[in-house]
DNA sequence: CTGGGTGCAAAGTATTTGCATGAAC
DNA sequence: GTTCATGCAAATACTTTGCACCCAG
């Protein structure tokens, strides 16, 4: 019951060894679609009674260097921790300070920079502020 | 000689007292176009050899907050700073790191969004990651 | 069994704060 | 003259490291 959605062969698949720390970080980040640091490490603490921040931050980089999750740097905020998946933008609300995922294509982007320099575009950070509809 | 482009006006429209470490903050951040703390310290370092690290962040600090300068995220490194100006975007070398001003018209992303999702876009941060042309 | 993960404590880095002095206006 | 900035030192916050012990595979 610590894992909700068998993570541990995920984990191996990015070389990394299913432990019950990892499979609950995997969970968290995947009820929450985005957490930070903090927020994980006081999640965490309900399960782990005497988990280390150190270990957060251990699992966390690693996750990052195998591509299992990915860091999101949020203007203003803490960075947040997703899953690695599909292609996809952020909508942030600068009220509840949520973070929702959006899927568009912004082949149009692409065109434009291409036509307006040499650059070789390989990544796109995508980040649009706002007001989310519960907070309208 | 401190400042080379009499940012003394521009810093007292946004209600700063121009004082020559703000001044030679604004000639750095004009000149270079973007700068991370570490590099704008020891940059300022060489005009006051006595500067403090804490000035550099209560004027950083300060600036922000009068709109005078933005902070960047940049995926992977360390924000950097630049002069407020007309609104545009980032192309970020992933070899030698250097950040460029791309001015791209991004009105299809909005209309993307707008039918997607009920929010009420106020700012865009758009990071293009990738190699520009030096590095090619 | 073996390699790698965990928690703890300590170290290392980054950023902020308080205060006495000094400069901008 | 008054308000606010500066530099220093100290405090706080954030992140990484080293190591003894333990668990996943």
């Amino acid at each position: 019951m610590l894992s909700m959605n068998n993570f541990t062969d995920e984990l191996r698949q990015h070389n990394l060894k299913a432990t019950p720390q990892r499979l609950a970080i995997s969970d968290a980040l995947y009820k929450y679609g985005h957490i930070n640091i903090d927020d994980l490490y006081l999640l965490m603490l309900k399960n782990f009674h005497s988990i280390s921040l150190a270990t957060i931050y251990k699992n966390i980089n690693l996750m990052i260097e195998n591509s299992f999750i990915q860091e999101v740097k949020v203007p203003k905020e803490k960075s947040v921790y997703e899953l690695t998946k599909d292609i996809h933008y952020h909508l942030l609300c600068s009220t509840c300070k949520e973070i929702e995922d959006i899927f568009i294509d912004i082949q149009t982007i692409h065109t434009q920079v291409k036509t307006k320099s040499n650059f070789e575009i390989s990544k796109t950070d995508l980040v649009l502020s706002g007001t989310c509809k519960n907070c309208q």
